[in-house]
DNA sequence: CAACCCATCTTGTATATACAAGCTTATTAT
DNA sequence: ATAATAAGCTTGTATATACAAGATGGGTTG
């Protein structure tokens, strides 16, 4: 009996819906049918209600009553992981190279993507993320110089540019787009590929409260890597 | 004032951590004092730190205090949505051809895929769903007959076939994994690609309490297709 | 000086109560 | 018969209160 009274009730509800019992869109007990049933107060029936739906796993509404979420608006979701995380928890060997670490005027497309005049000065760098000493992402990525003035100070074998940004400008937002690209010359060159390979390839753009910090390219070779994701009825126990 | 107490604190929350007057890793005002700041009960000021912690923004240990939560540990998650709403939802006329719909022998790494036997029979299926008459993406999918015996009576031009194992068999998990590949020759033929392009495919399993209901593989060319992700603050605003 | 205990802060769980607001159904009045 | 009203359910917001449990700092005791 250490487990609280709301994550039992919730647990009871989950174990409903997971062995099929209560199907997509039907109701569930009420507030205070649960409150009789579990002997508990309607705030502590509330809560297990509430947090199952937060969690996407009941929706509620006014005056009806609780149901079972359908399934199918649910759309999955898929993790992009810091790569050094990512290498270290496979116990890989991670490193980092830094190619390029300059001053750019920015052309049209990068100007805008950043939020400054044309040719106005932007950072740039390039580095390769090893596994293993392989090859396994390169991140180009740009900045914008008036967020973080002393980028190009900074060891980026230590602590990686997204830590660093972070730090500088509090992060507020960011997007991201994945697509699958073939890769230049110059790409299979840093990849080390010897034949062209298609490659993931993710745009992310962050923000802070000041304006848009910046916009990084990450390009991954198809058969060394990939994106994962998982989606479950989460179980909730402590 | 019509705003809810609750609401309002979470709002005053937000707005001095994408301020920056906050930073990460700071304490944030404890129950008591926002109960003091806000003239309101604990229960309420507790209510907005719940909520914003549920939603990662905070993190929260007893004993020692509430303190704004670290951006860099938090991983950047992308949406895999249904395709057809995709379309609809950007004004494209939506369609869907079925090439194949058969029961087969199962091979190895199917069998596999979906915990049969192997050379047991499973059904499969070949959809085109199409953006304004044009292929946007080929959708293979094997599926656990003992899960869903009638899958093969189906018009899967008025249902998807997500839409139809949802109702069918509860779902209670599903995993993804993206990657770039080269198609082969028939995905080229059906994707009515002149030359071959790099192309995302997006490989789905999905688990009912029963076990593994089907397996799909999505692909769509690199230059028409990909996934979007939004990452920010919630606002929380009703 | 070090070990222990305690007061006091924090968050976590739980209850009882009150009223507001949305939805359905049955009743009443036109 | 139709329209308005009221009753009775639902969830939503808010308060006051109580005790439990983790963390910290200070003071007493050995």
């Amino acid at each position: 009996m250490t487990t609280p009274k709301f994550a039992q009730i919730k647990q009871f509800i989950v174990d409903n819906i997971r062995s099929g019992a209560w199907l997509e869109n039907q109701r569930v007990p009420s507030e205070n049918e649960l409150t009789e049933q579990f002997s508990v107060s309607r705030m502590t029936a509330r809560r297990a209600l509430s947090e199952l739906t937060e969690a996407g796993i009941l929706t509620r509404s006014q005056g009806l009553g609780t149901f079972v979420a359908s399934f199918k608006s649910q759309s999955s979701l898929l993790e992009i992981k810091n790569i050094a995380d990512e290498v270290k928890a496979r116990n890989g060997n991670y490193s980092c190279t830094v190619l390029v670490l300059e001053s750019i005027n920015a052309v049209a497309p990068i100007a805008i993507a950043l939020g400054v005049e044309v040719n106005s000065v932007v950072y740039r760098s390039v580095l390769v993320h090893n596994e293993n000493e392989l090859p396994l992402q390169v991140e180009e990525r740009f900045v914008n110089p008036a967020l973080a003035s002393n980028y190009l100070q900074q060891d980026f074998t230590a602590l990686t540019p997204h830590e660093y940004l972070s730090s500088v400008a509090p992060l507020t937002e960011a997007r991201h787009t994945v697509e699958a690209v073939m890769p230049n010359s110059e790409m299979c060159q840093w990849l080390n590929l010897y034949h062209e390979e298609p490659c993931l390839q993710v745009i992310r753009r962050t923000w802070s409260s000041a304006g848009i910090v910046s916009f990084a390219r990450l390009v991954s070779p198809g058969s060394k890597y990939r994106l994962g994701g998982h989606l479950t009825f989460k179980n909730n126990k402590k």
